[in-house]
DNA sequence: GCGATGTAATTAACATGTTAAATTATTTGG
DNA sequence: CCAAATAATTTAACATGTTAATTACATCGC
């Protein structure tokens, strides 16, 4: 059709719009794009917040489980958790039983800053909820389970 | 219960556990777990890959347009493109008639490379259609679409 | 024509992702 | 008890994400 280009259409490959990694972050950024300028008006970027949101929750935890709650890899969590420590808002104590360990707890200001910016979170998630749909939003997380659940047993063996 | 934490539960606030983004990223890494190893064998890392996916698909673009199709952000893009480039598996040209805009191409090589890490691409995804099941693996799709309209077309405004 | 404005791409600066290697502390086997 | 193997964390090196600033070109309006 185009007499400039000598590229030759894909054989039998899947297209890139049907790629469940490729949709996911597409996703992932759309649902993000919301979050992030709030994010951004109490200088914390995702994984930060990922990290005071999961010892909100959780608790005093140590890096591994830390890590593995948030999704976020050793090596980040090295860096992202000293930032944290060196703006107040965690605190990092070696665990007297094991002195490899170490045991992250979210401090005053910590969850002082928590708690701000998780009203204004939920609000934020409302919005997406009415821009999504409640059925819609319940049956993406129900399905994400499933994948979630499925996906992770099976520990890749390819 | 715990006695040696001053910490207090949540109050109000939503788990983690059922945050929209944290399960898209969730899904995303336990997708990506299977992909990597095979993409790190021809030392293709998953944005490079999604270049080279979009311009074996979709043929030459301007860097504008790779950008959108391939969820990269331009100065990101801007790094990853001279580095295929100078592999030899991309070309870039001005554009005749705006020397703004830049079009990048597959080379010969990059299109081998393509079709060869392709094939074993399908194969992994075949796989891990078989861990979902193809129902669940079409429902994902068919939601995730859903959610992408959604919230793309709304544009954020919060 | 020419300056103001807008646009495509890049560069800059800092944080994170990813893999490998190094560090330090614990555990195991003899 | 000590050397070897393990484990938790960190460091290193390079690629990418994210936002702001810059550069180079194009277009608009006068």
């Amino acid at each position: 059709m185009s007499p400039k280009a000598s590229w030759t259409a894909p054989t039998a490959v899947r297209r890139l719009d049907r790629s469940l990694a490729f949709k996911l972050l597409q996703a992932r950024e759309l649902v993000m794009q919301r979050f992030r300028p709030h994010l951004r008006q109490y200088d914390l970027t995702e994984q930060q917040w990922r990290v005071l949101r999961a010892l909100a929750e959780f608790g005093p935890r140590e890096m591994r489980d830390l890590s593995e709650r948030c999704c976020i890899l050793p090596p980040s969590l090295s860096r992202t958790v000293p930032m944290l420590e060196a703006r107040g808002l965690v605190a990092r104590q070696t665990v007297d039983s094991d002195q490899r360990r170490i045991e992250v707890s979210l401090t005053d200001d910590g969850r002082t800053l928590f708690n701000i910016a998780a009203g204004e979170s939920e609000r934020i998630y409302a919005e997406m909820g009415d821009a999504l749909g409640k059925d819609t939003l319940a049956a993406t997380l129900e399905l994400l389970d499933t994948v979630i659940t499925r996906l992770g047993t099976g520990k890749a063996d390819g």
